[in-house]
DNA sequence: TTGACATATTCCTTTATGGGAATATAATAA
DNA sequence: TTATTATATTCCCATAAAGGAATATGTCAA
């Protein structure tokens, strides 16, 4: 099972960081291509080709004004990556003291028993 | 600027899905790679291969017993990540209305000026 | 019309990645 | 020792992806 498309896995598409850039630029506004482009310092094609990543995946949207394309966040399709993540949130939040560990250890070694504890 | 390697981004090291099961796996506790690839139905090889560049990354770490290594999860390595879309939780989490979006605009169209307000 | 500006698209090249298959290494058992 | 089990590693191949450069498309102004 090879890696999903970028236009396609919400986390694939994030795992380039100018991607990350551009999303962190957009939630402070929506923004124009070439604006885009001059703030990250990436020529337009560039900016343009990961825009339509983001677009084909769900994580912008654009708008015409004139001669320019305003670029707008849909940061909602960053919620699964959040839910995904947070599901371990709690390994590194809750002190996580050995008795855990040896806990999980067990219930590992025992695959018919102990409730299920931990995330899917 | 090309993407980072698996080994060194967990972005990357995670956008796999196969991956991202494994990390789901080790969360209900430390596993051998034969366990991990018959659960997950992939070949030892492609397991080993996954786990290799988990562990690269941070995100799990080995301890050998007898012939079998056990691979434990390191979840604090998730938090970067979780660090970073969380900036963006609150787009869909509070009432987000058109004014919203309006003052958004109007600091986007006036770089000059306003309060600092989203993510970086 | 023509020209300038904004953006998208196409073609090309390089590179990382992931799977398959085979083999190597390591540790235990007999 | 040899055999067996558990895991790692290597080699090969196919593919997606990202940047560069050039060009196409679209929109406005004169």
């Amino acid at each position: 099972m090879p890696r999903l498309a970028t236009t396609s896995d919400v986390f694939n598409a994030v795992a380039e960081p100018q991607r990350r850039r551009i999303i962190s630029l957009l939630s402070r506004g929506d923004r124009p291509v070439n604006d885009i482009a001059r703030k990250l310092r990436v020529r337009q094609p560039q900016a343009s080709k990961h825009l339509n990543v983001l677009r084909q995946v769900g994580l912008v949207d654009v708008r015409r004004q004139g001669r320019q394309r305003f670029y707008h966040l849909r940061p909602q399709r960053l919620k699964p990556i959040h839910d995904w993540v947070s599901r371990y949130e709690r390994f590194w939040t809750e002190s996580f003291d050995r008795l855990d560990v040896y806990l999980k250890q067990l219930q590992a070694n025992n695959p018919t028993g102990g409730p299920g504890q931990g995330p899917m």
